[in-house]
DNA sequence: CAGATTTTTTCGTATTTCCAGAAAGGTGTC
DNA sequence: GACACCTTTCTGGAAATACGAAAAAATCTG
């Protein structure tokens, strides 16, 4: 139908832009006497001249002028599309699904998805909120790539990468019974009072959860949810300083001390994918930002 | 550098939405062994398979789709490149330039515009309101392309299309001493009131303008400072209905009946333009644009 | 103003790319 | 199994594109 669009237009742009046939030739690899005859076929394409020349300078003309945006934006298009192409070539993935525990940072993950979506638009996304409980198995059926986690240990078949340390500690509204007691909290203190739990689905077997201290326990799939029961101090709940740092700041809510170390866990948070099917080149480049971003937030 | 992208993605585009090779080969007027190899230099400059070829149907595979949102970005920009070369070989304008009288309807006047502008983005537009003074000067000065004016007769060296006629009564707000007489304006009511005058330059000679009917004239070189004149009370001016729309609709300002038709001429409007330059493909367009808006108008 | 210099175009040619038609291989249908 | 339909492969030729050399045009220099 019609010639290779794309490079005479590229040629065209290189020496709109450099104001010279010799060095656009030089910048684009390609011999002047190339670059004189692509920007010749496009005139006769157009029918009517996009250059007016001059020895020591070519500039555009009027027409050429209106035309050269355009011109750039189908280059640039163009560019895209192999760059992208280039990039699944290299195993890039068309989609990255992720699981998050319900206590990651979720600040610092924000902020290196949005650098990370800035460099890549294409990519789909997935994220699924979660608790530790049925994490491994989303993962060994693969409808997650990695999971966003705490950890004390990785089953066998699994490998990650650990960021740092979080505590979780119980919280409650400000005038909430627990956050009055005027004392480090008890285990018989948590078990008294109400605790609200994150658990993704009512099918989950409550028996088999971690970090279930309470008698009287409430649960939620979302964390919307939980953030207002415990604002409203219906009960308390395992947090970090992150997941509250609004209401902390403003005094709604507060990180409570405990007596023993043993009933304010610290973890290590940290990326965790099935050993024998990693994470393709952006999984690993998401999972680096992440890393990052949770180091700019420690160091603030 | 690199084959012809735009045909070949043109290709790859025909065969996705249509599911067959031949189908595809059909649409294109092509060979059906060409559109075969137009995916295979595409597969392979990608180094992996676009489409899961089936007997029946031909369907993309995870990566394809992944690159199709990108390849009809770079046929859809090749394509508007191309038809907006068309456009200009066929002496389409870059830039039009018009000057409208400030009793013009600016109403139908942007209604035109906007359907104009959705069909030629690239167009650069400017837009001069002016009184009938200086118009003719500035159409033979080559500073402006067509002029939307009234007139009673155009020049020797101009031509143009006229259109509908509008009325051009005195106009006031509604407590303004003209509008509270209870008869027909007479010319010495509107000699003894400060009339509101559009002139778009201080440097204009005033004793040669026309329908100045008062001894006591401001100026102003904008319309919005003539508009809140008005409605304020300070005078009164020539305004069809189109230019207070709302503030009649308001109550705010009232047109005035006048004791002799000379004294609210009726006047045709029409675009205006140098006889030895008229107005290109995409001036005419925006005049039929205009007629057709007028139209509208009229008829609702 | 002649000559040196730089830049662009023209020209000839080699190479690559592209297309159409024929042949071949597959798959589903009757 | 014959038939219809589709895709790929092969092949020859046509078109497009690249490069270097040479010519042409403009500029700079002394």
């Amino acid at each position: 139908m019609q010639p290779n669009l794309v490079d005479h237009l590229a040629a065209f742009i290189a020496v709109t832009e450099t104001g010279s046939f010799s060095v656009a030739a030089r910048t684009l690899n390609r011999a002047v006497s190339s670059i004189s005859y692509s920007l010749a076929q496009l005139e006769t394409q157009c029918g009517f001249p996009l250059l007016k020349r001059g020895t020591r300078r070519s500039e555009l003309t009027e027409r050429g002028r209106a035309l050269f945006g355009e011109a750039k934006a189908v280059v640039e298009r163009a560019r895209r599309f192999t760059s992208h192409a280039a990039s699944l070539e290299q195993g890039a993935e068309t989609r990255i699904r992720i699981a998050v525990d319900v206590v990651f940072p979720h600040a610092a993950l924000h902020r290196a998805l949005k650098t990370f979506i800035s460099q890549h638009e294409r990519v789909e996304l997935q994220i699924f909120n979660s608790s530790l409980n049925n994490l491994w198995d989303e993962l060994r059926a693969g409808r997650i790539d990695f999971a966003l986690t705490l950890v004390a240990a990785l089953p066998l078949d699994m490998e990650g990468q650990s960021f740092r340390q979080i505590v979780l500690r119980p919280t409650t509204a400000v005038d909430h019974p627990l956050a009055l007691l005027g004392r480090p909290l008890t285990l018989a203190d948590m078990q008294r009072e109400r605790q609200i739990y994150f658990v993704e689905s009512p099918s989950i077997d409550m028996e088999r959860v971690g970090r279930v201290f309470s008698l009287d326990v409430w649960t939620a799939n979302d964390l919307e949810h939980i953030r207002r029961l415990i604002c409203n101090g219906v009960g308390w709940c395992f947090a970090s300083e992150d997941f509250f740092a609004e209401e902390l700041q403003n005094g709604i809510v507060r990180l409570l001390p405990c007596s023993d170390a043993q009933l304010q866990p610290s973890r290590t948070i940290s990326a965790a994918w099935l050993a024998d099917r990693r994470p393709g080149p952006l999984g690993r480049e998401l999972v680096r930002l992440i890393a990052d971003a949770l180091d700019t937030a420690a160091g603030s």
